[in-house]
RNA sequence: ACCGGGGUAGCUCAGUUGGCAGAGCAAAGGAUUUUUAAUCCUUGAGGCGCGGGUUCGAUUCCCGCCCCCGGUACCA
């Protein structure tokens, strides 16, 4: 990158490519630079090599006393960090370095660097990026501190840090300056390592069943395997709409009519809909397809998987979530859908089976609906009201009707209801996994009610996918699929309120100028 | 989209019933070789989210707008 040419009419600016800056706190760091430069000292040299981290380091000597620390005053560390603090005492200072891994004590003094590094050493700022070598000892207080014997800047820092004691805390420059949140605030990081080891996890039992993971398109002609209202973008070249995909599903079950039989994609969905606390446009899914099993087989894999996450962070299969204690362990509870309509909601029989009741209800309860919309879609409604805020332990929902699942398969013994399951944790929806519908007539019949509903007005409807009704009638083999939110299950694991806190950089109106 | 809360120094926050805009930390200069939000002295730092209006005078009152957070609606 090149910088910006454009120069400070204000002052003749030591670097021709610095930017004109108002701010007095940049201005002072620029001139502190612009002296280093010129003793020569490089302000963004790439030749220093940490050798060491500070975890290890901690790990290792943390419990060492004084006189043992003393004795191998031989045994030098070499570590590379951003400056957190700064204490100075004239002719000498403590510093808080931070890595990676954490962050030590280092204490600099005139006597032991000299008085030529010493000086390099006064010009440094908080924020500055340095490599420092020296052996471990103990302060008075008993602090594990590294003696610095050499230091060198490795990056210079052109902008202050947020101050010390309160660092960080205003969420939208948290969430616009992420990179600033991860410095100053060490249990965010916390949150995305949490974050990379449930994804991992996740990889490793699902690898470990002989999962494959594949990529299937984001970018596709015809927006399918869920009910949502999709992104629309345009590629030139080729003349023609495309859709940001909402699901990965029917490309994923056309791999399984491929043979690959045991498929999983753990990548971004797209949805144009609202933003809360639970819903960001780009999201994190988990969908996989096992080839020679049923929804009650996931239903197994789903507790082992959401299991070994928890274990794989929390270490626990209880904990609290939001002050309030979940309890994972196996085998979770289960109901029927409508049975949970009557026993959790506390709905009036007659509702589940006559359509002018159960809208009565639903409007009452303040939902909207389009005259499309089936007696399922109601109960479903209702079912989002008054049951899924009280499922707090994990719990299945089986049972679920035929009309609001158009990808499933019926069951053999109650055509109204197909061979579904979704999971709820902390009274939220976690994943979704059903036997998927494999009669390709049957398929194409469930995809002409979509798009009559879609004509309806449903924008949420599916549109009529003639290739994969064509791949089914090739044959799918009995399968079963499910879909897992990312997102919502490290919300989960690491207590956090906001699907904001746990996407790194979470889709916000752009910032004025 | 609607309802509520918020936007003041680099950061965390006070404040003005309309009268030169404040603190702590951070910063600069000085003192200081064991600090832990180090301490002491000195100093500087601000378009009070943006744009209009009322007024002798607006950060404060009025109108419009922008951004963030929470809730409702849509959804996972």
């Amino acid at each position: 990158m090149t910088g910006n040419p454009e120069q400070s009419k204000k002052k003749p600016a030591q670097n021709p490519a610095a930017p004109a800056d108002d701010n007095i706190l940049r201005r002072q760091r620029r001139q502190k630079a612009a002296e280093l430069r010129e003793a020569g000292i490089p302000l963004f040299p790439n030749t220093f090599r940490p050798r060491d981290t500070i975890a290890e380091i901690k790990a290792q000597y943390e419990r060492m006393d004084a006189s043992r620390l003393e004795s191998m005053e031989e045994t030098k560390f070499i570590l590379g960090g951003r400056i957190m603090a700064l204490r100075s005492f004239g002719k000498a200072a403590f510093i808080k370095i931070q890595d990676r891994s954490g962050s030590l004590q280092c204490h600099v003094e005139k006597a032991t660097v000299g008085e030529e590094r010493y000086a390099l050493f006064k010009k440094l700022d908080v924020g500055d990026m340095i490599g420092v070598r020296g052996p471990l000892f103990r302060t008075r207080t008993q602090e594990l501190t590294l003696k610095v014997e050499s230091l060198q800047l490795v990056t210079k820092s052109y902008r202050p840090l947020p101050e010390k004691f309160h660092g960080l805390t205003d969420v939208e420059q948290r969430y616009r300056q992420r990179y600033l949140d991860l410095i100053m605030n060490q249990d965010v990081r916390e949150i995305f390592k949490s974050r990379s080891t449930i994804v991992s996890t996740v990889r490793r039992y699902l690898e470990e069943r002989r999962f494959m993971e594949v990529e299937t398109p984001m970018m596709q002609l015809i927006p399918g395997g869920a009910l949502a209202r999709p992104f629309e973008t345009y590629h030139n070249a080729l003349g023609m709409k495309l859709y940001l995909r909402v699901a990965p599903e029917l490309y994923l079950k056309r791999l399984v009519v491929g043979g690959l039989e045991r498929v999983f994609e753990l990548n971004r969905n797209f949805r144009n809909e609202g933003i809360s606390v639970r819903h960001n446009p780009e999201f994190t899914m988990l969908e996989f397809y096992m080839a020679y099993a049923d929804y009650e087989d996931l239903m197994t894999i789903t507790e082992e998987l959401v299991s070994q996450c928890a274990m794989a962070v929390r270490g626990a299969l209880k904990f609290e979530y939001q002050g309030r204690e979940i309890d994972l362990n196996p085998p979770w509870r289960n109901f029927d859908f409508r049975t949970s309509l009557l026993e959790i909601g506390g709905v009036p029989p007659e509702v589940l089976f006559k359509y002018d009741k159960a809208l009565a209800l639903s409007r009452e309860l303040g939902g909207v609906h389009k005259p499309s919309d089936g007696l399922g879609k109601i109960l479903h409604k209702i079912f989002e009201v008054l049951v899924e805020p009280e499922l707090w332990q994990p719990t299945f929902i089986t049972g679920y009707p035929r009309d609001i699942s158009p990808l499933s398969r019926t069951n053999d013994l109650d055509h109204e209801i197909v061979d579904r399951f979704e999971f709820f944790i902390a009274g939220r929806e976690m994943g979704n996994g059903f036997s998927e519908l494999n009669d390709p007539d049957d398929q194409r019949e469930r995809f002409k009610e979509q798009v009559a509903e879609r004509e309806a007005g449903d924008e949420e409807a599916r549109f009529m996918d003639k290739d994969y009704v064509r791949a089914l009638e090739y044959g799918l083999p009995p399968t079963a699929g499910e879909g897992l939110g990312i997102d919502r299950l490290v919300m989960l694991l690491t207590d956090q309120p906001s699907i904001r806190e746990v996407i790194l950089f979470p889709l916000l109106r752009p910032e004025r100028a």
